[in-house]
DNA sequence: CACTGGATTTTTGTATCCACAAATACACTG
DNA sequence: CAGTGTATTTGTGGATACAAAAATCCAGTG
């Protein structure tokens, strides 16, 4: 896994909240969940307090909601919230795009053609494969701008994001745009302009929202 | 304070986070200050465990760092880390104005002015007052854009350079620039093109990162 | 003087108990 | 019988005491 976080857990906290998280991120727990402390120290081996601090963190990323003395559920994203979290991917890849440019080169556009590729073909194993594999794509641009915080934030948007993306891939056809819309963002890092790129970027998310928003929201907070 | 989190405070874990971070804003802690459980805890009267809480989100925040097994002490920023926040916000609130904009009229704008009045008159109160009313103003055109995640993105990163900006505007000669800046700001506003006032309040925050850079960053972590 | 191996300190995690808010069930009244 | 107020139950949040593990310190040794 190519996000910052993705460390070996020094610490019962890390392990619940990498726990929590790919548990979310892959569907396991599902948007309105009750998560109950004692279940899940239970389901690590390890007691409440770890877990309850990896609450908070997930609270701040926004993947779960914690109401004060009525516990702690799996947040979901309204539909207006989705189209804001691509609203705020767009204009932060792209200017991570802007400063990757200096780095573009054969090697790094070669890379990408090779995610690129990767992301297609694990199209037909699945929407959990794919989102993995686009979020690879995005995450390898987005580490060439060499901005430790943006990559961060980028990412913690990518995880909110990624069950909806999920489900919409398995639900819809397959969409064939995709590949074109990201070979155009490569065409784009190939002709050195920093702020086309930039822009390219920005409407190949933007683009992408209304796609989601055409079949039913998954659920309502 | 027009901050998100800044409500009462119904948990005990809400009161550690608030006062954590509002001590830390104001400079009460410092860049490297250790942050010993026990001692914070006792200073609040509760234990260490919605203290411990706190640091969680605190650590995501940013405004701490919490290294395995070696506790937490707060973090502090590199030139680049500065830096890179002020990128981030000037995107993020380079979007925020645009979507702002159908909210724009006579009414919110002579509220602005009255806000930019005030933060000039602060200015003479030192640092602490002036970065709050600045905060104020940015954060008054980032509420128009009736996005709550954006806003609260937004308010995170100001949270973050607080103590810069604070330190920033005491050490140097209060800089009359920034009056001319935000006056800038309210004129793109009035002319109704909201490309137009993205791209002023993009350059206008990238504009002041290189003043704080001018002098000598306050500690390397 | 560098290095190794233990003793001490600090941090982290566990177990248990208690207080209190919220949800629920229930009875009482109009 | 509907609506309202009250008691019971449930579960979350927090405190305290205790235990384990990691890091740090320090002295003795080669």
């Amino acid at each position: 896994m190519a996000l910052p976080y993705a460390q070996t857990p020094a610490t019962a906290e890390q392990e619940a909240f990498l726990h929590l998280q790919s548990a979310i991120r892959l569907g396991r727990y599902r948007a309105g969940d009750r998560l109950i402390p004692e279940e899940i120290a239970a389901e690590i081996g390890m007691s409440r307090m770890p877990v309850r601090e990896a609450f908070q963190r997930l609270a701040v990323e926004g993947l779960v909601v914690i109401r004060p003395n009525r516990g702690c559920i799996v947040a979901g994203l309204t539909l207006e919230e989705i189209y804001e979290t691509f609203e705020m991917r767009s204009v932060l890849e792209g200017l991570a795009v802007r400063l990757a440019m200096p780095r573009m080169n054969a090697e790094t556009i070669a890379e990408l053609e090779r995610l690129l590729a990767r992301m297609e073909r694990s199209g037909a194993a699945g929407g959990a494969d794919w989102v993995t594999r686009h979020q690879e794509f995005h995450g390898y641009i987005c580490n060439l701008s060499g901005r430790p915080k943006l990559i961060r934030h980028i990412a913690s948007l990518h995880v909110t994001i990624e069950p909806y993306l999920r489900i919409w891939f398995d639900y819809v056809e397959k969409p064939l745009s995709a590949a074109e819309e990201h070979s155009a963002v490569i065409d784009s890092l190939r002709g050195g302009d920093a702020a086309a790129a930039e822009a390219v970027m920005r409407s190949h998310i933007l683009d992408t929202a209304p796609l989601l928003a055409e079949f039913a929201s998954p659920s309502r907070r």
